[in-house]
DNA sequence: ATGGCTAAGGCACTTAGA
């Protein structure tokens, strides 16, 4: 079984490229972030015509996840609970039954939380908080869970390229990392980690300034997993080809092999 | 101090990203 995550940075932009993709490698379920898009205009028609089922949870203009799947849920949730209030599109959740397993998949895009400063940052530590809770609730549910997406945080300095250039951001600081370390330590894996120490290992690289010919990236799109999913991980690869494709998206899929 | 590019909304530019 193949698990992918994705920020596609505009699904109407990127919808060719998610097909192309989606027929060479055939993951079983894609998490897609920033689909950027409402519902009622997601193009789910090429998608269902490679043979999956599209589940969205959308928004105008920026934000907005989906789940793709061979076979479709038993149920969806959509939004991260914890702030009624919350409106921004950046959580959603599957369960699949399959082979008399329960499978639980989330597609997470957590919040940017720059410029410091201003209302972003706490709002990004207030989700990371809410994300906690939901983790920990889900995990005593002793299902297959698995946490995917853009997490906006960069773990540690082994995942950037140019660590001084971010310490004055959102994605590197001291609070963010350690939220995103006490998610992970509710029992979870990052599942990269789990297989390999290589360096200069990414998932993003930014538009500008030759980033990518210059392999000045980031590791922000983790697949955090269950001990249940861990004791079946077969490997774990980054689809780095996919950033030097026409019109690419900045971030890259990040896919998991799960045995049987 | 300084985001060099890109997507979306909507038709000139702004907002947002990371």
């Amino acid at each position: 079984m193949l698990i992918a995550t994705w920020n596609i940075n505009g699904i109407k932009a990127r919808i060719d490229s998610l097909c192309a993709w989606l027929e060479a490698a055939s993951p079983d379920i894609a998490c897609l972030q920033e689909i950027k898009s409402v519902d009622e205009t997601f193009p789910r028609g090429p998608i269902e015509a490679l043979g999956y089922h599209v589940e969205t949870h959308g928004q105008k203009g920026f934000n907005g996840v989906a789940l793709l799947s061979k076979v479709a849920p038993a149920s969806v949730m959509r939004g991260l609970p914890g702030d009624e209030s919350d409106e921004q599109s950046r959580y959603i959740e599957g369960l699949w039954e399959i082979g008399g397993r329960r499978l639980r998949v989330a597609s997470i895009y957590l919040p940017n939380g720059n410029p410091l400063g201003t209302e972003k940052f706490p709002y990004k530590l207030g989700w990371m908080e809410r994300l906690i809770a939901h983790a920990g609730w889900r995990l005593a549910e002793e299902d297959d869970l698995v946490l995917a997406g853009d997490y906006n945080v960069i773990p540690m300095p082994v995942d950037v390229a140019r660590p001084q250039a971010w310490l004055g951001d959102a994605l590197f600081q001291p609070e963010s990392r350690s939220a995103f370390r006490r998610l992970v330590n509710l029992g979870l894996t990052d599942a990269l980690r789990a297989t390999t120490d290589a360096e200069k290992t990414y998932t993003f690289w930014d538009y500008q300034a030759g980033a990518w010919q210059k392999n000045d990236g980031i590791r922000i799109d983790h697949l955090l997993v269950s001990p249940e999913v861990q004791d079946r991980l077969v490997s774990v690869g980054i689809e780095k080809h996919v950033r030097g494709w026409e019109k690419p998206s900045d971030h890259v899929p990040v896919m998991i092999q799960l045995a049987a």
